[in-house]
DNA sequence: GACCTGCTGCGGTCTG
């Protein structure tokens, strides 16, 4: 330690501050000297700061000399960290170690992948800190209902690592719900509750999901660490045309393993070879982070860049990283980026996003303008973490080639237009809030099982005052309650049942369900093969994705012909090729911000140029901004186009997909397309006359709207929903009636 | 026109 010793450093404990002293540390970091006090004093915290600045030591050094304070000597454990991902606690475990051994406080790792004899023993002597999953701590309370309050009741806090990745989610509701149940199981009022997390866009909404309904009453301390600066460029590139389809009806097998087809030109109208070309030669040699955007872009990106580097007789470097890989395979990346002095770049979806310890890379680059400034932030601080080095992102954007008779849409180069916004937002140190709960009903069926496990039966009344009330779920009033709980013990599910004296006990259909392995956690999750090579797992595919044998994919960034399918083991088996094509994974379209959409406009709008972009983009700025003027919508919300109209409402994803919503309501054949809405058969005048009725009239009913629109079960539970509860689901998740009239005004006054 | 995450307890067999 330095002599200007910080205040915070006196207050820790004695051990936590010889554990420092060995860490031979200078001074403590800025968010840990600010979180001290805060954690000391009691309560509930947010600490949010920047990736490595530190988070995990400033919740933990205060919170053992919290209990080195109040040395009770009582059994139970004392501290619970919940995570999102078993990667990360074991990269804590790891971390926290040598403290808690200074400490002398017991460190228990808890999830999937950890033995049941160490769990066991833990719930023998339960003391010290337990690393949990929210699925795991769902399986204690569940199996273990009865041991809850002599685990739990001495419990000084509980740190929530990555809160932003819970805010929201059924995943998040989920935890929300445990930590409640603990704290009524232990007759606790409150156990404080520590949040950590990146940067947030607004820290009283995550305080609000950090504690639901007393958000004002959560201490924020934010880090300051300034980091070393970022570097940034946007480059802009155009995308060559598809000479041929995807390979779908490709004449029967190839002869042999030699053919090679011309997939290539297939996967150039994804990626351009200006582009492909210049990702090798900014990234060949260093290491980096390569984010592609969907798993078929990084097999497509991952598979260009090993070719060009076995074409130039060079190791490989390039390796493909995304969840449908095997765990074996993901972690030879991450180890190789980690502990590896080779040059190494990993093509990645989100996967490489949170907070897995891959340590630094020299730089980050990012195919097309990805779906959030949140994100996009997260990404950069994966470079520039070593001292003096910039951050450096590089974002690689295609915008489609002009032609004779093409669509308007093309030629605004809206995802440019998007990158560009996002960057502003980014500079301007915007990111997007945590959304809003909604009524999660899919989750709430879970935690009434749940609930109904723990206590071997509850009353409805009860289950209500916890899950609703005290609880996370606010937006389900009692009426909506109990027709949920009639839902669930009607005929066609038998998810409960009740007792003469008006328990709720499980159903029979509810047996089924709770007794599965897969009952803990409340996400969907899609059915899969496996991909075999020999006997090695290479990943998953899903069942939904037809393939058959003798066809060629690619993946792992690697080509492979397929020799037999098994479609009761779900076993694909392959072997090497030279041909591959794409491989296909279904997924639903990302919802982008309202504020990102405004920005582009003003993009479009303004004549700023902007340092970060290179000439092409630069280029095709120009171009898209000239073309925005000609189409004259810096005044007009609706133009003319061929039998029909479009509309730019200039709106994010869910308000966007409101007002298509509200115009097929109104007998419109509309559908929305890249931030615009295209009706066919309809004159200018006409939808600016619907949308003058639209402004004036009151916001129409959400439910009644969501009526028009496919209910598909999105989540886990919800295939027991009845159409009416659904459709209120949907009303309240997937679409914004209220923002109706305000949308159409706006575009009237445009 | 997107991504990601997680999992018990038991009974069986094998190894040191």
């Amino acid at each position: 330690m330095t002599n200007s010793q910080p205040s915070g450093f006196d207050r820790l404990s004695k051990p936590v501050r010889q554990w420092i002293w060995q860490q031979k540390w200078q001074s403590l970091r800025d968010v840990q000297e600010k979180a001290i006090p805060a954690i000391l004093a009691g309560g509930d915290v947010v600490i949010s700061a920047r990736t490595a600045a530190g988070k995990t030591e400033a919740a933990f050094l205060p919170l053992l000399s919290r209990l080195e304070a109040k040395e009770t000597g009582a059994d139970g454990f004392a501290l619970l960290y919940v995570s999102p991902l078993k990667a990360l606690i074991n990269d804590q475990h790891r971390r926290l170690e040598s403290l808690c051994e200074c400490c002398e406080v017991l460190l228990t790792k808890w999830h999937g992948d950890v033995s049941s004899n160490v769990k066991a023993r833990a719930r023998k002597r339960p003391s010290g800190i337990v690393l949990i999953t929210p699925e795991s701590l769902e399986a204690l309370l569940v199996r273990r209902g009865g041991e809850v309050s002599h685990l739990f009741s001495n419990l000084e806090a509980v740190v929530i690592d990555e809160l932003h990745a819970f805010i929201g989610t059924e995943r998040g509701m989920q935890m929300q719900s445990i930590l409640n149940r603990i704290e009524v199981a232990t007759g606790r009022d409150r156990i404080d509750r520590i949040g950590l997390s990146a940067t947030l866009g607004d820290m009283r909404l995550a305080a609000e999901a950090l504690r639901p309904g007393c958000g004002d009453a959560v201490t924020l301390v934010e880090g300051n660490d300034p980091g070393n600066g970022v570097r940034l460029q946007v480059r802009g590139y155009l995308l060559e045309r598809p000479t041929a389809p995807p390979a779908v009806d490709a004449p029967e097998e190839p002869k042999s393993d030699n053919d090679i087809p011309k997939e290539d030109e297939f996967s150039r109208s994804l990626l351009p070879k200006a582009m492909s070309d210049d990702l090798f030669r900014l990234t060949r040699g260093k290491r980096n982070l390569l984010f592609a955007g969907s798993r078929v872009n990084v097999e497509v990106c991952a598979d260009r860049l090993r070719n060009m580097c076995d074409d130039e007789r060079l190791p490989q470097e390039f390796f493909a990283h995304h969840g449908s890989l095997s765990k074996a395979i993901r972690e030879d990346v991450e180890t190789r980026l980690r502990d590896d002095p080779r040059p190494t770049t990993a093509v990645a979806t989100t996967t490489l996003e949170l907070g897995i310890d891959i340590g630094d890379v020299d730089a980050v680059a990012q195919i097309g303008p990805g779906n959030s400034v949140a994100s996009l932030r997260q990404r950069i601080g994966r470079s520039g973490r070593r001292a003096g080095r910039p951050a450096t992102l590089r974002m690689f954007v295609a915008a489609p080639p002009f032609e004779r008779g093409g669509h308007p849409l093309d030629r605004l180069r809206l995802d440019l237009v998007q990158a560009i916004a996002m960057v502003e937002c980014l500079i301007a140190n915007w990111c997007e809030p945590p959304i809003k709960a909604g009524l999660h009903l899919s989750t709430l069926i879970h935690q009434t099982l749940a609930l109904i496990l723990q206590y071997g039966g509850v009353l409805p009344a009860q289950a209500f005052k916890l899950l609703c009330i005290r609880g996370p779920f606010r937006n389900v009033d009692r009426e909506l309650f109990a027709e949920l709980l009639r839902c669930m013990a009607s005929d066609s599910c038998r998810l409960i049942e009740q007792s003469g004296n008006g328990v709720l006990m499980i159903g029979s259909g509810g047996e089924e369900i709770t007794e599965s392995y897969d009952f803990y956690p409340v996400f969907a999750t899609e059915q899969e093969y496996r991909i075999v090579h020999e006997t090695r797992t290479l990943g998953t595919y899903p069942l939904s994705s037809p393939l058959a044998p003798g066809e060629t994919i690619i993946f792992s960034g690697r080509r492979w012909r397929i020799v037999d399918i098994d479609d009761r083991a779900r076993v694909i088996a392959v072997k090497p090729t030279r041909a591959g094509n794409p491989p296909h994974f279904p997924g639903r379209g990302g919802a982008i911000h309202d504020y990102v959409v405004e920005t582009m406009r003003a993009v479009l709008c303004s004549t700023d140029t902007y340092q970060y972009l290179d000439q092409q983009a630069a280029r095709q700025l120009d171009e898209a901004r000239e073309r925005f003027k000609e189409l004259q919508l810096d005044h007009k919300s609706v133009i003319a186009h061929g039998q029909g109209v479009l509309l730019f409402p200039w709106v994010g994803t869910r308000k966007l997909e409101t007002l298509t919503l509200a115009l097929i309501a109104k007998q419109f054949r509309a559908s929305s397309y890249h931030h615009s809405i295209e009706i066919s058969d309809c004159t200018v005048n006409g939808v600016l006359e619907t949308l003058e009725e639209v402004a004036n009239a009151p916001a129409p009913d959400g439910v009644v709207l969501a009526g028009h629109l496919a209910q598909p079960a999105l989540a886990k539970f919800d295939s027991f929903l009845s159409r009416e509860l659904m459709c209120r689901v949907t009303a309240r998740e997937r679409i914004d009636a209220e923002s109706l009239p305000e949308i159409a005004g706006n575009m009237l006054g445009a």
